[in-house]
DNA sequence: TGCCAGGCCGGGT
DNA sequence: ACCCGGCATGGC
């Protein structure tokens, strides 16, 4: 079989078994970007209860976080973890975003994909994960994301060989499929969530895996 | 109780 | 071009 339908019948595959993720958890752009960042090799529920940290503080907006001193901010997202890098991380975003864009993601949104995926990932602390997660879920650019957990999925099914660079993965995605952000979202929300339930690190193979029965293991 | 989580950077080969 | 240590909390 192809590689082409490969990708497709997985996607309906997990499509079937887990149905649509309402990706990405978030209300605004901008909470989708600073989620971004902060997910970073971080479980999300930390991330959520950093988030919520923000907005009780009204902290959650371009402008209170461009005001908010470098000092305070790692208390307030503490439970996401590596909070002072972090901090630093999301002000250099929120620095990028007054300088480029006049502090509106609206107008990020205006600039022409190849362009800003290349400026996101000069920002310190953006690397391919979090620009792609950013042109996705907060811009809604046909822009597929590779995580750990696609990668792992991609491998272990002999799809594409393991720890390979990540836009290999990538150009997995934009050549076998249309370039459709809906679908882009909802496939790698679904490899998030198969991953989180049945591929993790220390489990090889799963019997109750959706994906077990369209395995090419090679 | 260790292991793991929706990575990325900087310094070294 | 890769390789690796560091970064840190909270849930299971």
């Amino acid at each position: 079989m192809k590689q082409k339908n490969r990708l497709l019948e997985m996607y309906y595959t997990l499509y079937r078994a887990f149905g649509p993720q309402h990706w990405w958890p978030g209300e605004t752009p901008f909470e989708v970007a600073v989620g971004a960042i902060l997910t970073q090799n971080t479980n999300w529920g930390n991330v959520e209860k950093a988030i919520n940290n923000l907005k009780k503080q009204d902290a959650l907006s371009v402008i209170a976080l461009h005001k908010m001193s470098v000092k305070k901010l790692p208390d307030l997202i503490r439970p996401a973890g590596y909070f002072n890098i972090k901090a630093k991380r999301l002000k250099s975003f929120i620095s990028f975003l007054m300088n480029d864009y006049h502090g509106s993601m609206k107008k990020m949104r205006d600039e022409e994909v190849k362009t800003l995926r290349v400026k996101l990932l000069r920002v310190n602390g953006i690397g391919p994960e979090t620009a792609d997660s950013i042109l996705l879920y907060a811009l809604e650019k046909p822009v597929f994301v590779i995580d750990a957990y696609t990668k792992r999925v991609l491998s272990r099914h002999g799809i594409i060989e393991h720890e390979r660079p990540y836009e290999k993965y990538q150009e997995l995605f934009h050549s076998s499929l249309k370039e459709d952000v809906k679908l882009f979202n909802e496939y790698h929300a679904l490899f998030v969530r198969a991953g989180k339930t049945f591929c993790k690190r220390k489990i090889p193979l799963c019997e109750k895996c959706p994906l077990r029965n369209i395995l090419w293991l090679t």
